[in-house]
DNA sequence: ATAGTGGGTTCCCTAAAGCAACTCTCTGTT
DNA sequence: AACAGAGAGTTGCTTTAGGGAACCCACTAT
């Protein structure tokens, strides 16, 4: 597993991909999100290799994004779920399928779209301020050094930024 | 350069991470978001070889996620920028830091945080639902077949869902 | 004249992904 | 009873992508 530098781990960007940033993890969480359960269903839905599905998933259930349980015995299978966490992140890509839609979506428009059952409509996931529920843009957007900086080390941009 | 398999392109999530979820783009996005701008600059914060920053950067140029104008000539020396779509993508990144933050950060807190300078707090991104602004929980949103959706390709899912 | 810098490219080597075949334990069919 | 097939992996081999270091080229500073 190619593990981002240490120094870098700073950024909670690098230490979310280091768990869920691998080559087809975010699809495996999609797909057990929207409803495959089943190692063979994964695979088959996503062409990937068993021997790399069988690793991703091993991760995702240290990492605690999905979980399983037996549901057979003699041989005991497992159904695949997401965890809380899991579901969390699966959130945070909802953000990202709605770049995709917006910037790369064939001229035919989306080929999936996501229906908000608490309000019944067709929608997409947008990022919002967490205070003044505004879309948090990049350019209105700056960082600065939270409580677990350590100074003297991670990045060089940070240390020159004001205390929050 | 790795992509996903074609017929999984009909998702907007594999659609993002083919032009966006390759090792180091993500963070190379952030940096260039929070300050950096030069080659050089970028190399040493992330610590990447300079071949692949090389490789990174030219796909993040051709799918206008950055963009570069001279500084200097003779010789011509580049910096770089994002672009409109670039700052929309680093949006979905906050999403993904957030989401680090909540469950990956260690015992003293997020190293770094944001100030939303339009409300001047320090805030995360929060995933919201477009059309009623509440949070867009994975568990009360489903999948439904969009405009683009080619049936009898792409996901088995996809197809027995209702329309929208 | 020499060293240094910025922005790359080239070469070699290791690590990770893809592919195919194999295992093992059941279940269903003839 | 014999055999085929499914489900969930594991093992081995080949190809590809990433890391490291050296090299290049056009300047600038000392």
């Amino acid at each position: 597993m190619q593990r981002t530098s240490l120094g870098d781990m700073a950024c909670s960007l690098a230490r979310s991909l280091d768990v869920a940033g691998e080559w087809w993890t975010p699809l495996i969480v999609r797909n057990v999100w929207f409803g495959a359960r089943r190692f063979e269903e994964i695979q088959r839905d996503l062409g990937l290799s068993r021997k790399v599905l069988a690793d991703r998933l091993r991760t995702l259930l240290a990492e605690g994004i999905l979980e399983r349980r037996p549901y057979q015995e003699h041989p005991v299978r497992h159904k695949y779920r997401l965890t809380p966490k899991g579901r969390e992140l699966m959130q945070a890509f909802f953000a990202l399928m709605a770049w995709g839609d917006r910037w790369t979506a064939e001229v035919a428009g989306p080929p999936m779209v996501l229906c908000h059952e608490r309000c019944g409509e067709i929608v997409h996931g947008e990022v919002t301020c967490s205070s003044c529920g505004e879309p948090l843009r990049a350019e209105e957007t700056r960082i600065a050094r939270g409580p677990g900086a350590r100074v003297g080390r991670g990045s060089r941009y940070v240390e020159h930024l004001p205390a929050p």
